[in-house]
DNA sequence: TAATACTTGACAAAATTAGTCAGGTTTGTT
DNA sequence: AACAAACCTGACTAATTTTGTCAAGTATTA
């Protein structure tokens, strides 16, 4: 029960672009530096996110991305919906494929599984930018001369 | 955001043994034939759920393997757990880690997680064995001619 | 004492994930 | 018009994890 690497950057990078939310749009490359993560794997990631409809890109000199909503409406649901695919525990629990199952009347399993996706959904889709902001600001950030900033390992959130 | 076959197998091999509460050992033979599990992988899958203190082996012939505890005591999230390692989404949320991360208090990213790893460890820790036999004792069970039981295929719960 | 059943650890095939790379194309600026 | 910044696309590979298999045990009881 672990996340990807696409998910956990996925949720960095735009809380990045929802830092700079209506100050025009944040280049990868920005990101990328900002975040310590490799810019050709962010480009896959941010182009799923485009795609999801959760930022949109402005090319050209000066371009980057910029959130398509409110930072309030954006949740950490729908990026990890982007990234990692409908969330179903179970693979005959995917969005297609409950009727091909032929035992799904017979399977004492699948309303365990059901109903614990249900919970995580609820809490994914319970946290939204916003709060990660306030959370954000609400924390003392001096600059301590040795204290340094995300770099992200691979165990790193 | 998927289960492993680990924890998948385990809930079903658990569920038989279960189903067969207060009448003496279930063999490994007899789990892996009903729920068509491999025998060998099933070896390994149940050794640790020993280890973890929710099923008890019963050596010699006729000896096999019997719950613990009962049903009602003995939860999806038990299992999980035994099987997948603690439910930590992210690397660094895992019990030991903690204090190794440098930059857990400057991690936005923490919050979200831990908070999502909660709702999850709360569903699963909701639902107990008892519940997966009082579902599946009210289903209508009669042996219609054709119809197959359990045939778990890759994707199956 | 033979048969049944659990125990342990090493190993390998398969699938997935993580990340790189080499080209594009689009668009604002000069 | 030309340039450069920035995004777009798809193929490809290395690393890791998952999913098992296998072999050689040890313990127990009919
Ligand atoms: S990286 Fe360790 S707490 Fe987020
Ligand atoms: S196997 Fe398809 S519903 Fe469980």
């Amino acid at each position: 029960m672990k996340l990807s690497t696409k998910g956990k950057y996925g949720v960095r990078a735009l809380f990045e672009i929802a830092r700079q939310y209506g100050q025009g749009p944040l280049s990868i490359k920005e990101i990328s530096e900002r975040q310590k993560i490799s810019l050709s794997y962010l480009e896959q990631i941010l182009h799923r996110l485009g795609k999801a409809g959760i930022i949109e890109s402005v090319r050209g000199p000066h371009g980057g991305y910029v959130l398509a909503r409110r930072p309030a409406e954006v949740t950490i649901g729908d990026v990890v919906r982007a990234l990692e695919g409908p969330i179903a525990l179970s693979h005959c629990l995917e969005p297609g494929f409950g009727s091909e199952c032929y035992q799904a009347d017979d399977c004492v399993a699948r309303m365990v599984w059901t109903k614990v996706g249900e919970k995580i959904e609820e809490a994914l889709d319970s946290i939204s930018f916003e709060h990660l902001l306030q959370q954000y600001h609400g924390k003392d950030r001096e600059l301590v001369p040795g204290k340094k900033r995300a770099v992200a390992g691979k165990g790193a959130c």
